[in-house]
DNA sequence: CCTATGACCTGAACGC
DNA sequence: TGCGTTCAGGTCATAG
């Protein structure tokens, strides 16, 4: 599903939106909305006949201003915005804007809406960590809130309180990249370390947003295509395939029930 | 507090 | 053909 490079994609595809005025919103059936839709939020039809004025990403989550509200959209492993394209099955929230429809779909439903008034929070994009691309993020800074833990570098790189952005694919690009082990606790890794992971992260989720992202199976850009950065992956799903740089035979691991890919030779 | 594990869903791919 | 199993880009709740 969508991490950061895929995310910010579908940000860059929903710019013809902004401006826009939301006419109508149709939902699908209620459980299905139950599910996407946490409890304390405002009803999604209370932001019809408001403006977008601007869409922001912060990790992983989309945030859409709106006149009154602001409406928070992440879309969990399965999640497609479209613009203006063929509509998909399970398509579970339909936005008639003045100029065009916007719809979600999302066959397995992990995906999370929230709309709150601008006075109040969203209550999920405010226990993010900075965004993986800040500027002013630091490896010193990750370094210094993870020199105690016990927990494995590929583990706190998916701590989205920590540091937002980086999934299971970038998680493992980017401990290749720096090549640090992916069972490394937080109390091994040095600063510089930690410099490497997030230097190579950054470079890395760059490269993949000029390619639109990454599609294996679910995503999709918000005009229905796929992304293309998958060719340039090194070690994510490439298990017994040797390593660009060494020829070993890529392994496969499980850490917190999650695939972990990585070069036995070039990552210690 | 910290860490580990299952739950939440559907569908595609694979083995028998 | 069909049926069961496993796996999938994410996050959360719960149990130690």
């Amino acid at each position: 599903m969508p991490e950061l490079p895929e995310v910010e994609s579908v940000r860059q595809g929903l710019h013809d939106c902004i401006g826009q005025k939301i006419n109508q919103v149709k939902l699908g059936p209620d459980h299905c909305i139950k599910s996407l839709v946490p409890s304390q939020s405002l009803p999604l039809e209370f932001c019809e006949n408001q403006k977008i004025n601007s869409i922001e990403r912060r990790g992983k989550f989309l945030r859409i201003l709106l006149d009154e509200h602001h409406l928070l959209a992440h879309l969990g492993m399965s999640g497609v915005l479209l613009y203006n394209a063929e509509a998909r099955p399970h398509t579970h929230i339909t936005l008639e804007l003045s100029q065009g429809i916007l719809r979600y779909s999302d066959p397995r439903r992990f995906g999370h809406w929230e709309l709150q008034k601008l006075t109040m929070p969203l209550s999920s994009w405010q226990k993010l960590g900075p965004d993986a691309l800040d500027p002013d993020l630091s490896g010193q800074q990750l370094h210094g809130h993870t020199q105690n833990s016990k927990r494995s570098a590929k583990d706190l790189l998916l701590d989205q309180g920590l540091v937002a952005g980086i999934g299971n694919i970038y998680a493992c690009e980017a401990l290749f990249g720096a090549g640090i082990h992916p069972t490394r606790t937080g109390m091994s890794l040095s600063a510089d370390d930690w410099n490497r992971m997030l230097s190579s992260a950054v470079v890395i989720m760059q490269e993949s947003i000029k390619h639109k992202g990454t599609t294996f199976s679910d995503y999709r850009l918000t005009n229905g295509k796929g992304g293309s950065f998958q060719t340039f992956l090194k070690v994510f799903q490439k298990e017994g395939l040797p390593c660009p740089n060494c020829g070993t035979p890529i392994s496969k691991i499980t850490q917190q029930n999650r695939s972990t890919f990585f070069c036995p030779q070039c990552q210690c």
